[in-house]
Parts: C-alpha cells; sequence; structure tokens
RNA sequence: UGGGUCGUCGCCAAGCGGUAAGGCACGGGGUUUUGAUCCCCGCAUACCAAGGUUCGAAUCCUUGCGACCCAGCCA
C-alpha cells in the first residue's frame, strides 16, 4: 500500500537552503520558525506555513520554533495560544523551542535605545494623521518630522518616559530615521514603539509601550539564531527595513526572509477577520465547525493530519498568486481515508424493505470485512432479518438510464448478504413510498446466481437491530469559488452547507465508536464520529463524499 | 503613472541553454459483492507577446502586455 505522503518536490525554498548548506552558510545550521500572531484560530493557509517550515527543519536535520508573534495585545489572548499550540501538534509537529516576541520586550526596549543613542531613533510627537500626512504617497516623497531632529538626549529622555507610564496613549511613537524619500514606503521613517495601556496575556501591565512587528519579527529571529526566516508574499518591501534594523544593531545572527505565496483555495476564505465574522455574527457554529477552513474544522470534520500534511506538500511552494482548487484537498482527504478507514454500513435516508420468503424470526450472523484491500484489517458479523432498511435513493420506481439499483421487478445485491427481488410498492394515501416487499434467493450468499448477472450492489442494515444516529451532511461554505472577490464575502455563503439528517442508522457494531474515529459508510462516504456523539444518540459528521463518477 | 514581485496544460507545478517531469481535474478501457478503490491508455510541436543572441532558448538579452503587493501608532 503506497502511503499518503508524496516525496519531497523542489521548490525554490528548498533550493536556497540546499545551496546554503552547499556553502557552509550558517555552519551548516537550518533554522525555522513558525510564528503566528495568538488573534485567532489557525486554518488550513497557517497549514501551509507549518508543513513548510517544520518540514524543511526536519528533512535538514534542523530546527523549527514555535514562536508566537504577541506584540499587539488588543487582538490576542490565551484561548488563541492554546488553540495553536493543539493545532500544530495535531497536525503532527514537535517545535524544538516555544517562544514568545514577548520573551524579548526588555531586549528590545534595549535595543531601541541603542538606535537612540546612534541617533537612529527619535520620539514624535505627530499625530497618527499627520504622520500619514508627512509620508507622502506613492508617487511622492515624504517629508519630515518637525521632530526628526530632536536631540539624542532628548529623545532618551522622552523613551524612557514613554516606558514609564509619563505620557497618554498616542502622545508619542518611536520611530526609525531611515529616509522620507524613499521609494518605499516602509523605509519612510517607520513607527517601531507606541504607547498602548493594554495588559498583555503574558506580561500583564507591565509594559505601556510595545514594539511593532517591522521591528520586533527581525531581532526575535535573530535572537532565536533563525537561518531562514519564511514569511508570505506581501512582506516582500518590509525586507530591507528586516535588514536594516539587524544592521544596526549587535545581534548572533541575520538571517535571510524569504517570502513565498500565501495559499488561496477556492469555495473557502483564510482572512482571520472574516472567519473571526463568521464565528461571531454565528453563520457557523464555531470556530471548529466542520465547515470551517480551520484546523479546529477540518479536524472536526474528520480530515486526518495526514491528509493535511500530503495536500499541503502536494500544492508546492512559489511566489506566484494562485487559487488551488478543492479537489486537491478532497483528494487528499479521500486517499488517506480510503486507506484507513473501515467500511462500515449505515442508511442516512430510510426505506423499509420486508423480505416476504424470509423466515419471521430469523437472524443470521452474516461476516462482512472491514477493507476490501486490506483483509488484516479483519472481519465482523452483520446481521440480516426479515425487516431491512435500505436508501430510499436506491429505489426507484421508474429508473433513469444505466440504474444499477432497486426498481420493481428487478434484482439487486445486498452487499455483504443476499439477492433481493422487488415485488410490490406500498405507498401510503398521499403516494409516497414506504415500503418494499421483497424476496431473497437464499442461494446467493458469497456467490453468484444461477444463470443471470446482477450488477447492482445496495446497502443495507436490519431494522430491529441498527442503531438510530443524527449525520450531518456538510457542504462546501460558499457558492463562489472566490468569496474573498465579493463585494460582501456573506453574500456568497452557501444556504445549503449544513443539511441534518436525524432518522439515519448504522449498523450495531458502531455502538461504542469514539469521538473522532474515522468510518467509511459504504458507498456513502467518509464519515467521522461528532464531539456531540454519545452511546445513546451517535453524531457523525460527513467528511467528504466518495468519488463519483456516475454521470447522471 | 514611485517601488517590489510574478506570468509553463482547466487548476497546481518541475525545469535553471541541449530540444516540455509529476499531481489534481477531465476523457476512454479493464478488474471489482462500494457507480469506491486499483490497473492501463489519452490529455501543452508548446512555455504571456514580439523581437534578438545562439548550432540549439521556457531557460540569456530587449521591448511590450497582464496580474498581485505597499501610503496602520495591525501582523
Amino acid at each position: 500500500m503506497s502511503t499518503p505522503e508524496t516525496q519531497p518536490a523542489a521548490n525554490f525554498i528548498r533550493h536556497i537552503i540546499a545551496k546554503d548548506l552547499a556553502e557552509n552558510k550558517h555552519q551548516g545550521r537550518v533554522a525555522t520558525r513558525f510564528p503566528p500572531e495568538p488573534n485567532g484560530y489557525l486554518h488550513i493557509g497557517h497549514a501551509k506555513s507549518i508543513c513548510l517550515n517544520f518540514g524543511l527543519a526536519l528533512e535538514n536535520q534542523g530546527t523549527c520554533n514555535l514562536r508566537f508573534d504577541d506584540t499587539n495585545p488588543e487582538k490576542e489572548s490565551i484561548e488563541y495560544m492554546e488553540s495553536i499550540e493543539r493545532d500544530v501538534s495535531w497536525i503532527g509537529f514537535t517545535w524544538h523551542e516555544l517562544r514568545h516576541a514577548s520573551d524579548y520586550f526588555e531586549q528590545l526596549y534595549d535595543f531601541a535605545v541603542d538606535l537612540i543613542k546612534q541617533g537612529k531613533a527619535y520620539v514624535d510627537s505627530s499625530t497618527p494623521e499627520q504622520i500619514r500626512e508627512y509620508r507622502g504617497t506613492l508617487t511622492k516623497p515624504g517629508i519630515p518630522s518637525p521632530d526628526r531632529e530632536r536631540s539624542i538626549e532628548e529623545n532618551l529622555d522622552l523613551f524612557t518616559r514613554m516606558r514609564n507610564g509619563d505620557f497618554a496613549d498616542g502622545q508619542y511613537v518611536l520611530r526609525a530615521k531611515i529616509d522620507m524619500a524613499s521609494s518605499n514606503m516602509n523605509m519612510r521613517d517607520p513607527t517601531i514603539y507606541r504607547i498602548r495601556r493594554v495588559h498583555h496575556h503574558r506580561t500583564g501591565d507591565k509594559w505601556c509601550i510595545y514594539p511593532m512587528y517591522d521591528y520586533t519579527h527581525c531581532i526575535s529571529d535573530a535572537l532565536e539564531a533563525i537561518t531562514h526566516s519564511i514569511c508570505t508574499l506581501e512582506f516582500e518591501d518590509h525586507r530591507p527595513l528586516y535588514d536594516w534594523v539587524l544592521d544596526q544593531i549587535e545581534v548572533p545572527c541575520h538571517p535571510q526572509q524569504i517570502e513565498f505565496a500565501r495559499l488561496q483555495l477556492e469555495y473557502t476564505i483564510v482572512s482571520k477577520r472574516k472567519l473571526n465574522q463568521l464565528v461571531t455574527e454565528k453563520h457557523v457554529h464555531g470556530w471548529d465547525d466542520p465547515r470551517m477552513p480551520t484546523i479546529a474544522g477540518l479536524r472536526r470534520a474528520g480530515v486526518t493530519p495526514a491528509a493535511i500534511r500530503d495536500f499541503c506538500e502536494r500544492i508546492g511552494v512559489t511566489k506566484k498568486d494562485s487559487w488551488i482548487e478543492m479537489a486537491v484537498l478532497e483528494n487528499s482527504i479521500r486517499e488517506d481515508l480510503n486507506e484507513h478507514s473501515a467500511r462500515v454500513m449505515a442508511v442516512l435516508d430510510p426505506l423499509r424493505v420486508v423480505i416476504e420468503n424470509y423466515p419471521d424470526d430469523q437472524v443470521e450472523q452474516l461476516e462482512v470485512g472491514n477493507h476490501p484491500q486490506r483483509p488484516e484489517l479483519g472481519t465482523r458479523k452483520i446481521p440480516f432479518s426479515k425487516v431491512l432498511l435500505i436508501e430510499q435513493e436506491d429505489f426507484a420506481e421508474t429508473p433513469p438510464p444505466k440504474y444499477k439499483r432497486l426498481t420493481t421487478g428487478e434484482e439487486v445485491r445486498l452487499r455483504g448478504a443476499y439477492v433481493i427481488r422487488c415485488n410490490e410498492v406500498i405507498k401510503d394515501a398521499d403516494g409516497k413510498i414506504i415500503e418494499l416487499r421483497c424476496s431473497y434467493d437464499p442461494d446467493t450468499l458469497g456467490k453468484n446466481p444461477e444463470g443471470r448477472k446482477v450488477k447492482g450492489v445496495i446497502h443495507w442494515v436490519s431494522e430491529t437491530h441498527s442503531l438510530p444516529a443524527e449525520v450531518r451532511l456538510y457542504d462546501r461554505l460558499f457558492c463562489r469559488p472566490n468569496p474573498d472577490m465579493e463585494a460582501n464575502f456573506l453574500d456568497a455563503l452557501n444556504p445549503n452547507s449544513l443539511q441534518i439528517l436525524s432518522q439515519s442508522r448504522v449498523e450495531a457494531s458502531l455502538k461504542d465508536a469514539p469521538v473522532e474515529s474515522r468510518y467509511q459508510f459504504e458507498r456513502m462516504g467518509y464519515f467521522c464520529v461528532d464531539k456531540d456523539s454519545s452511546p445513546d444518540q451517535l453524531v457523525f459528521n460527513r467528511t467528504v463524499t466518495l468519488r463519483d463518477t456516475w454521470d447522471s
């Protein structure tokens, strides 16, 4: 059996690392980091970055840290931090060290003082509006702030007092003194510290000034001796600033920032802000709603860590903006689930079938395999009796062309059991089919009938022996390929993304199926036991359907 | 129209001057007690365009065209 994980494919970052290794650039060391801001749950886009960073470290005998970029306490929380640790672990990676940007607040402050002493940073009293105005535009250079030439002594004093809490929020900022005329907006004296009296989930109220991303990230990388600092494309313009900061101060190493294109998946979104909106406005039932592209959502839907890793390897790593089709993800999911899931029978939308020529009280325990290609997964017994349940959609009075299921007067194979023939259709007063009267051929158990071919096979359960279950069928959350492109992404929401079937029946072997266990419901798809499930009320989520090539 | 980046099959993606890998999707066939799986076969004389260099170009040069990112005291 092939493993779902494919061999490492070539990509430009692997080339860069191979070259650095060949040149002994960092004494042959590879150190990466995955640096999320703890302001939301991780999603499939983060998975790409996680697999990249941890994968690169792993395949080069290097290290990968998990670092929380927690410099903006307003949006961050312990809950998010914990969910991130949980999700990274679940995907299957172990970090070398767990770090936080906030671990470096003191050092960051010292470096800022150093910058001021060098005359490379100054305290500015301009308002945000003034700063924006002075910054110029894409085509017009900026002009210096009136505070730009403040003396070093005064800057030192002001910055100390900023830290001491002598000023109101927003009264001053610390800015790097670089080049107000730079064609790169990020180099026009970027703000590196702001005053903000917000409780930080780790440092509490110790600080009332917080460092900005551009200033913090490069120094954090350097302090951790990161060799390759991998981030997404929108930070390309920030690289000169990343390098500038590290060039002004004394740090153990100067990591190389490398940018790659973030994942864009059709029929979904990966904007934290919008994902947050879906949750808070209750368009979904939470961060772990199986329709969400979050790691928690995928997990609850029944997607495996191996499938996510396989997907991330398949989509590749480039600098090209691209949209991945959902079919690629589904393929990775099916490939892993097909190999590892035990098969069981479940009737989602039951139709009663009475086998008229089967003895009233007889029950046969039929032995069936748990996996058609993997006999080592064993067999189980399923009860066959006079009254069975089959799928409504597996019977048609007037079948469409090439129909291979049950129809009046014709035969069909009951999976793992006998061939039956439908003799009569019972309807209620409204003409709705409520029961089928059938007969079975006793000589067709484990063998084909004499002289005729029965091509259809359908699944079933015994009415009295089966267990009631609720089955949740999920469809894509959006009905447009690029919801992000819509004026309002909520307009693209799929109104039928969740269908709950409360009358389903599953075979008795599922009685004690643990939460998160996964099965293939034969002919129906892959399903996972939901956390809402209990022995009295089983609840299953559909992870993905089976591939369906029946064109009709 | 300042700067940065990108353009190879429907969607991804290898390729790095020697004559277009692979995956997904799609189409056809075979096996099958899942219309699943699995197995065969097919699927870019062509690499955004036009010039140029070269015995030879997707790969080098030139000029166009198109797309994305940047003017937070967010990350």
